[in-house]
DNA sequence: AGGTAGACCTGGACGC
DNA sequence: TGCGTCCAGGTCTACC
Protein backbone atom coordinates (compact mmCIF):
# COMPACT_ATOMS: atom_id res chain seq x y z
CA UNK A 1 0.00 0.00 0.00
CA UNK A 2 1.57 3.22 -1.29
CA UNK A 3 2.57 5.27 1.53
CA UNK A 4 5.44 8.31 1.25
CA UNK A 5 8.15 6.84 -0.40
CA UNK A 6 6.54 4.71 -2.76
CA UNK A 7 4.61 7.83 -3.86
CA UNK A 8 8.11 9.67 -4.18
CA UNK A 9 9.23 6.86 -6.28
CA UNK A 10 6.29 7.15 -8.95
CA UNK A 11 6.58 10.80 -8.73
CA UNK A 12 10.26 10.87 -9.37
CA UNK A 13 9.99 8.54 -12.21
CA UNK A 14 7.11 10.08 -13.88
CA UNK A 15 8.69 13.56 -13.53
CA UNK A 16 10.93 11.98 -15.93
CA UNK A 17 9.04 9.80 -18.11
CA UNK A 18 6.11 12.64 -18.86
CA UNK A 19 7.34 16.18 -17.52
CA UNK A 20 6.47 18.25 -20.71
CA UNK A 21 4.68 15.93 -22.57
CA UNK A 22 0.81 16.18 -23.93
CA UNK A 23 -1.89 14.08 -23.49
CA UNK A 24 -2.59 12.80 -26.71
CA UNK A 25 -5.78 11.40 -25.57
CA UNK A 26 -7.57 9.71 -22.75
CA UNK A 27 -9.27 6.05 -22.32
CA UNK A 28 -12.13 5.97 -19.59
CA UNK A 29 -12.64 2.42 -18.97
CA UNK A 30 -14.33 2.47 -15.50
CA UNK A 31 -15.88 5.96 -15.19
CA UNK A 32 -16.37 5.22 -11.21
CA UNK A 33 -12.68 6.44 -10.91
CA UNK A 34 -12.88 9.57 -13.18
CA UNK A 35 -13.73 11.97 -10.78
CA UNK A 36 -15.21 14.61 -10.78
CA UNK A 37 -16.78 13.39 -13.78
CA UNK A 38 -15.83 11.24 -17.00
CA UNK A 39 -16.25 14.83 -19.00
CA UNK A 40 -13.62 16.76 -16.84
CA UNK A 41 -11.08 13.99 -16.91
CA UNK A 42 -11.58 14.10 -21.13
CA UNK A 43 -11.01 17.70 -21.06
CA UNK A 44 -7.36 17.27 -19.82
CA UNK A 45 -6.79 16.01 -23.74
CA UNK A 46 -4.48 18.04 -25.44
CA UNK A 47 -2.83 19.66 -22.18
CA UNK A 48 0.67 19.72 -21.80
CA UNK A 49 1.78 18.19 -18.26
CA UNK A 50 4.12 20.58 -16.63
CA UNK A 51 5.17 18.85 -14.04
CA UNK A 52 4.49 15.89 -11.39
CA UNK A 53 4.61 16.28 -7.47
CA UNK A 54 3.98 14.93 -4.58
CA UNK A 55 1.17 16.17 -1.74
CA UNK A 56 1.30 13.48 0.96
CA UNK A 57 0.09 9.74 -0.96
CA UNK A 58 -1.50 12.02 -3.33
CA UNK A 59 0.40 11.75 -6.99
CA UNK A 60 -0.29 15.75 -8.44
CA UNK A 61 0.12 16.11 -13.11
CA UNK A 62 0.34 19.52 -12.66
CA UNK A 63 -1.13 21.61 -15.41
CA UNK A 64 -0.78 25.07 -16.50
CA UNK A 65 -2.94 27.49 -14.69
CA UNK A 66 -2.57 25.91 -11.48
CA UNK A 67 -5.17 22.88 -11.47
CA UNK A 68 -3.98 19.29 -11.51
CA UNK A 69 -5.13 15.31 -11.94
CA UNK A 70 -4.30 13.70 -8.19
CA UNK A 71 -3.92 10.34 -8.28
CA UNK A 72 -4.96 8.27 -4.91
CA UNK A 73 -3.70 4.95 -5.00
CA UNK A 74 -5.03 3.86 -1.76
CA UNK A 75 -4.43 -0.10 -1.25
CA UNK A 76 -4.22 -1.62 -4.57
CA UNK A 77 -4.13 1.61 -7.23
CA UNK A 78 -1.11 1.41 -9.72
CA UNK A 79 0.41 3.80 -12.26
CA UNK A 80 2.53 1.89 -14.94
CA UNK A 81 3.88 2.83 -18.03
CA UNK A 82 4.18 1.16 -20.61
CA UNK A 83 4.97 1.06 -24.57
CA UNK A 84 1.90 1.14 -26.67
CA UNK A 85 2.21 -2.46 -27.71
CA UNK A 86 2.65 -3.49 -24.19
CA UNK A 87 0.58 -6.85 -23.08
CA UNK A 88 -2.63 -5.74 -21.02
CA UNK A 89 -2.14 -5.01 -17.44
CA UNK A 90 -5.20 -6.28 -14.96
CA UNK A 91 -7.50 -4.25 -13.84
CA UNK A 92 -6.09 -1.16 -15.78
CA UNK A 93 -9.28 1.52 -15.17
CA UNK A 94 -7.99 4.80 -16.74
CA UNK A 95 -5.43 4.96 -19.55
CA UNK A 96 -3.65 8.49 -20.52
CA UNK A 97 -1.86 8.55 -24.09
CA UNK A 98 1.54 10.26 -24.44
CA UNK A 99 2.65 9.46 -28.00
CA UNK A 100 4.21 5.73 -27.90
CA UNK A 101 4.08 5.45 -24.39
CA UNK A 102 0.93 5.20 -22.10
CA UNK A 103 -0.09 5.79 -18.31
CA UNK A 104 -2.33 3.11 -16.94
CA UNK A 105 -4.46 3.38 -13.54
CA UNK A 106 -5.18 0.07 -12.88
CA UNK A 107 -6.97 -0.67 -9.47
CA UNK A 108 -7.98 -4.07 -8.00
CA UNK A 109 -10.27 -2.78 -5.27
CA UNK A 110 -11.25 0.13 -7.28
CA UNK A 111 -10.80 2.50 -3.75
CA UNK A 112 -8.44 4.64 -5.36
CA UNK A 113 -9.55 7.11 -8.23
CA UNK A 114 -8.16 10.02 -10.32
CA UNK A 115 -9.50 13.21 -9.57
CA UNK A 116 -9.24 16.85 -11.49
CA UNK A 117 -8.94 19.95 -8.97
CA UNK A 118 -9.05 23.34 -10.08
CA UNK A 119 -6.54 25.63 -9.22
CA UNK A 120 -8.36 26.87 -5.99
CA UNK A 121 -9.28 23.05 -5.13
CA UNK A 122 -5.64 22.24 -5.45
CA UNK A 123 -4.95 24.91 -2.76
CA UNK A 124 -6.78 23.71 -0.46
CA UNK A 125 -5.40 20.17 -0.58
CA UNK A 126 -1.85 22.03 -0.31
CA UNK A 127 -3.00 23.26 2.65
CA UNK A 128 -3.41 20.18 4.28
CA UNK A 129 -1.30 17.74 3.05
CA UNK A 130 2.15 20.17 1.92
CA UNK A 131 3.87 19.51 5.48
CA UNK A 132 5.04 15.91 5.59
CA UNK A 133 7.77 14.53 8.06
CA UNK A 134 10.73 15.82 5.51
CA UNK A 135 9.94 19.28 5.43
CA UNK A 136 8.25 19.99 9.21
CA UNK A 137 10.68 21.96 11.58
CA UNK A 138 11.48 20.20 14.80
CA UNK A 139 9.88 23.03 16.22
CA UNK A 140 6.57 22.92 14.43
CA UNK A 141 6.24 19.15 14.81
CA UNK A 142 6.55 19.44 18.71
CA UNK A 143 3.69 21.96 18.02
CA UNK A 144 1.42 20.02 16.28
CA UNK A 145 1.90 16.65 18.16
CA UNK A 146 1.34 18.79 21.57
CA UNK A 147 -1.99 20.02 19.92
CA UNK A 148 -3.52 16.05 19.83
CA UNK A 149 -4.64 15.12 22.51
CA UNK A 150 -5.02 11.28 21.56
CA UNK A 151 -2.57 7.96 21.15
CA UNK A 152 0.44 8.49 18.93
CA UNK A 153 -0.13 6.04 16.77
CA UNK A 154 -3.57 7.45 15.72
CA UNK A 155 -2.07 11.03 15.48
CA UNK A 156 1.05 9.68 13.17
CA UNK A 157 -1.69 8.84 10.62
CA UNK A 158 -3.39 11.61 11.02
CA UNK A 159 -2.82 13.12 7.19
CA UNK A 160 -3.26 16.99 8.32
CA UNK A 161 -0.89 16.89 11.11
CA UNK A 162 2.03 15.55 9.15
CA UNK A 163 1.32 13.88 5.70
CA UNK A 164 2.60 10.50 4.27
CA UNK A 165 2.43 8.42 6.71
CA UNK A 166 0.23 5.09 6.83
CA UNK A 167 0.24 1.93 8.59
CA UNK A 168 3.75 0.49 7.94
CA UNK A 169 6.12 3.25 8.48
CA UNK A 170 4.50 4.85 11.70
CA UNK A 171 4.99 1.23 13.42
CA UNK A 172 9.03 1.15 12.16
CA UNK A 173 9.26 4.70 13.40
CA UNK A 174 7.74 3.79 16.88
CA UNK A 175 9.99 0.97 17.07
CA UNK A 176 13.20 2.65 16.43
CA UNK A 177 12.12 5.87 18.59
CA UNK A 178 10.92 2.60 21.47
CA UNK A 179 8.20 4.31 21.94
CA UNK A 180 4.58 2.28 22.39
CA UNK A 181 2.17 3.22 19.64
CA UNK A 182 -0.91 3.89 22.31
CA UNK A 183 1.54 6.54 24.22
CA UNK A 184 -0.83 9.67 24.38
CA UNK A 185 0.51 12.57 22.76
CA UNK A 186 0.32 14.76 26.11
CA UNK A 187 2.79 12.38 27.53
CA UNK A 188 5.44 12.74 25.48
CA UNK A 189 8.70 14.59 26.54
CA UNK A 190 10.06 16.97 24.30
CA UNK A 191 13.31 13.92 23.71
CA UNK A 192 11.37 11.74 22.95
CA UNK A 193 8.95 13.83 20.24
CA UNK A 194 12.48 14.86 18.57
CA UNK A 195 13.65 11.11 18.82
CA UNK A 196 9.70 10.29 16.99
CA UNK A 197 10.66 12.95 14.27
CA UNK A 198 14.22 11.43 13.52
CA UNK A 199 13.08 8.15 13.64
CA UNK A 200 10.17 9.05 10.95
CA UNK A 201 12.65 10.77 8.86
CA UNK A 202 15.01 7.89 9.11
CA UNK A 203 12.30 4.98 7.85
CA UNK A 204 11.25 7.29 5.02
CA UNK A 205 14.55 7.80 3.30
CA UNK A 206 15.56 4.43 4.00
CA UNK A 207 12.02 3.39 1.92
CA UNK A 208 12.92 6.01 -0.79
CA UNK A 209 16.25 4.30 -0.54
CA UNK A 210 15.20 1.25 -1.24
CA UNK A 211 12.09 2.42 -3.62
CA UNK A 212 9.49 1.37 -1.49
CA UNK A 213 8.06 -1.79 0.07
CA UNK A 214 6.47 -4.24 -1.96
CA UNK A 215 4.40 -7.02 0.59
CA UNK A 216 3.54 -10.33 -0.42
CA UNK A 217 0.40 -9.00 -2.31
CA UNK A 218 2.76 -7.13 -4.49
CA UNK A 219 0.33 -4.19 -4.74
CA UNK A 220 3.21 -1.45 -5.01
CA UNK A 221 5.26 -1.98 -8.29
CA UNK A 222 7.27 1.29 -9.41
CA UNK A 223 5.76 2.64 -12.89
CA UNK A 224 7.82 0.12 -14.81
CA UNK A 225 6.35 -2.78 -12.85
CA UNK A 226 9.19 -3.35 -10.72
CA UNK A 227 9.39 -4.03 -7.19
CA UNK A 228 10.66 -2.00 -3.96
CA UNK A 229 12.78 -3.79 -1.10
CA UNK A 230 12.30 -2.18 1.74
CA UNK A 231 10.30 -4.65 3.11
CA UNK A 232 13.39 -6.72 2.98
CA UNK A 233 14.38 -4.09 5.78
CA UNK A 234 11.46 -4.18 8.59
CA UNK A 235 12.04 -4.24 12.10
CA UNK A 236 8.79 -4.82 13.34
CA UNK A 237 5.87 -4.92 10.28
CA UNK A 238 4.74 -8.41 9.87
CA UNK A 239 6.84 -9.75 12.41
CA UNK A 240 4.42 -10.68 15.08
CA UNK A 241 5.62 -14.12 16.86
CA UNK A 242 9.67 -12.88 15.55
CA UNK A 243 12.50 -11.79 18.32
CA UNK A 244 13.15 -8.08 18.07
CA UNK A 245 15.95 -7.61 16.54
CA UNK A 246 17.19 -5.18 19.76
CA UNK A 247 16.72 -7.07 22.86
CA UNK A 248 15.20 -10.95 21.51
CA UNK A 249 11.88 -10.56 22.97
CA UNK A 250 8.79 -11.42 20.68
CA UNK A 251 6.89 -9.51 18.41
CA UNK A 252 3.21 -8.81 19.37
CA UNK A 253 0.73 -7.60 17.04
CA UNK A 254 -2.18 -6.07 18.50
CA UNK A 255 -5.25 -3.92 16.81
CA UNK A 256 -5.05 -0.31 17.52
CA UNK A 257 -8.11 1.56 16.53
CA UNK A 258 -9.08 -0.93 13.68
CA UNK A 259 -5.44 -1.02 12.37
CA UNK A 260 -2.90 -3.90 13.05
CA UNK A 261 -0.06 -2.25 15.10
CA UNK A 262 3.21 -4.73 15.78
CA UNK A 263 5.92 -3.77 18.31
CA UNK A 264 8.06 -4.88 20.42
CA UNK A 265 6.43 -5.19 24.55
CA UNK A 266 10.11 -4.96 26.06
CA UNK A 267 11.48 -2.16 23.70
CA UNK A 268 8.10 -0.33 23.80
CA UNK A 269 6.74 0.28 27.40
CA UNK A 270 3.88 1.80 27.72
CA UNK A 271 5.36 4.65 30.16
CA UNK A 272 7.19 7.87 29.81
CA UNK A 273 10.78 7.35 29.51
CA UNK A 274 12.89 7.91 32.68
CA UNK A 275 15.90 9.93 31.20
C1' DA B 1 -12.73 18.63 19.89
C1' DG B 2 -11.88 13.01 19.99
C1' DG B 3 -13.71 8.47 19.25
C1' DT B 4 -16.10 5.05 16.76
C1' DA B 5 -18.79 2.71 13.22
C1' DG B 6 -19.86 2.26 8.71
C1' DA B 7 -19.01 2.94 3.95
C1' DC B 8 -16.28 2.21 0.09
C1' DC B 9 -14.06 -2.42 -2.60
C1' DT B 10 -12.53 -7.13 -3.81
C1' DG B 11 -9.13 -11.00 -3.87
C1' DG B 12 -7.27 -14.18 -0.94
C1' DA B 13 -7.04 -16.84 3.21
C1' DC B 14 -9.37 -19.43 6.20
C1' DG B 15 -12.94 -22.72 8.44
C1' DC B 16 -16.28 -26.07 7.81
C1' DT C 1 -14.75 -28.88 -4.11
C1' DG C 2 -17.36 -25.01 -2.60
C1' DC C 3 -19.51 -21.98 0.11
C1' DG C 4 -19.46 -18.45 3.77
C1' DT C 5 -16.91 -15.23 6.51
C1' DC C 6 -13.28 -12.29 7.64
C1' DC C 7 -9.42 -9.40 6.68
C1' DA C 8 -6.44 -5.62 4.63
C1' DG C 9 -5.96 -0.82 4.01
C1' DG C 10 -6.79 5.08 3.75
C1' DT C 11 -10.02 8.38 4.18
C1' DC C 12 -14.54 10.37 4.41
C1' DT C 13 -19.06 10.92 6.61
C1' DA C 14 -22.36 10.39 10.33
C1' DC C 15 -23.19 10.35 14.90
C1' DC C 16 -22.17 10.08 19.94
Amino acid sequence: MPEFPEVYTIVSDLNREIAGKRIISIQILDPALARPSKDIIKSLVGKNVEGVSQLGKNIVLNFQGGGGLIFHLRMTGRLLFRKRDAGADPYTRLVFYFGENQLRFCEMRRFGYAQYLSKDEMEVLKSHREINMLNISGEEFTKRIKEKNTIVKRALLDQDMISGVGNIYANEALFLAKINPERLTKSLLPREINLLLASLKTVINEGISHRGATLPDKSFVDIYGKPGSEQNYFKVYGKNGKPCPICNSIIVVKQISQRGSFFCPTCQKNTAWNP
